[in-house]
DNA sequence: TTAAACTTTCAAAACTTTTTGAAAGTTTAT
DNA sequence: ATAAACTTTCAAAAAGTTTTGAAAGTTTAA
């Protein structure tokens, strides 16, 4: 396989991934682009590489950036603007951690720490199945919330480090 | 807040959190439904509490018996077909990792794979950075791979217990 | 065998999300 | 102030996903 059929499935794989796990494709394809892409790249040229419109170009672009992945960049006498990405794969992915945890996790955190709090007859049954439930979803959710928080001031070493400590 | 209510509010969330990450509203709706019924519904039964059709119950019960998340059970003497949720919640996540992890990581492995097969000019700035950025996507996917593994094999208090051995 | 009870299917409709592209807005240089 | 170069917006269109419900299929009991 030659480079270019290379990065065109690379980018459609991660497209792919990230459509399953609710990131929109063009955003995750745009993000791999500039992955593969050593310099960094105008609004045109993402356009141009992967057949998409001057909006959604623009819209995707803020949108990573809105997620830490990509940053601007000015070139020195030039209008236009580049955009590149953190090449860093453990930043990258303490990025996307961060970002849900706040976006998803927090609110789903709140909501279940309310229901946990709903007072019942404790010989029903239907409430002691709510109350069970909503509880140890509580708990599994909080423990992961701590690990992702302890991941997020981690450094990468450490982690796998550790992680191999226990998975060996 | 009452028991029916904060019922509603937990298969909202549950739904909302579903679509965030990949899953079917109505899927994850059905499966909170169960989480928090003590007894096993009918496909009757779950139409009327979620007011969806009877093709859309009967399609999403089949998908949630496919992930492993509830199963059929049959009454003596009854014709009809009764569903009712593991409520275990460790059981759940292992069941969702184990299932996301055959239908998504699995194949995104066996593309990075290929990818980092290929061969190019060491002093192409292109192909190095393809290079790179591919193989270390490829390095922490099978460290993920690896930990669900590990995971999967675990019982939860061991592994909660090693976890928070490191992330004291 | 028949028919009632129940489950499954799937094409069409409804709904949701994403994308487009032209127009409006902004910035910079002269 | 003007105009060129560039970026942003957003309503409408396209694409993608989910849901419906009626019809077909299956199972069971008598």
């Amino acid at each position: 396989m030659q480079l270019p059929e290379a990065k065109q499935k690379f980018i459609e794989t991660w497209g792919k991934l990230g459509s399953e796990w609710g990131i929109n494709r063009t955003m995750a394809q745009v993000h791999a682009l500039l992955l593969v892409t050593p310099d960094a790249l105008t609004t045109e040229e993402v356009m141009e590489e992967l057949s998409i419109s001057r909006g959604n170009a623009n819209m995707t672009l803020r949108d990573l950036m809105s997620w830490g992945l990509i940053e601007k960049q000015h070139k020195p006498g030039e209008r236009k603007e580049y955009f590149y990405a953190d090449k860093d794969i453990w930043n990258i992915a303490r990025q996307v951690a961060k970002e849900r945890r706040k976006r998803e996790l927090e609110p789903v955190l709140k909501v279940l720490d309310e229901l946990v709090q709903v007072k019942g007859d404790k010989n029903d049954p239907a409430f002691k199945t709510f109350h069970k439930s909503v509880t140890d979803i509580n708990k599994m959710s909080k423990n992961v919330d701590r690990t992702l928080d302890t991941m997020l001031k981690a450094d990468e070493s450490w982690f796998w480090g550790s992680i191999f400590k226990i998975f060996k």
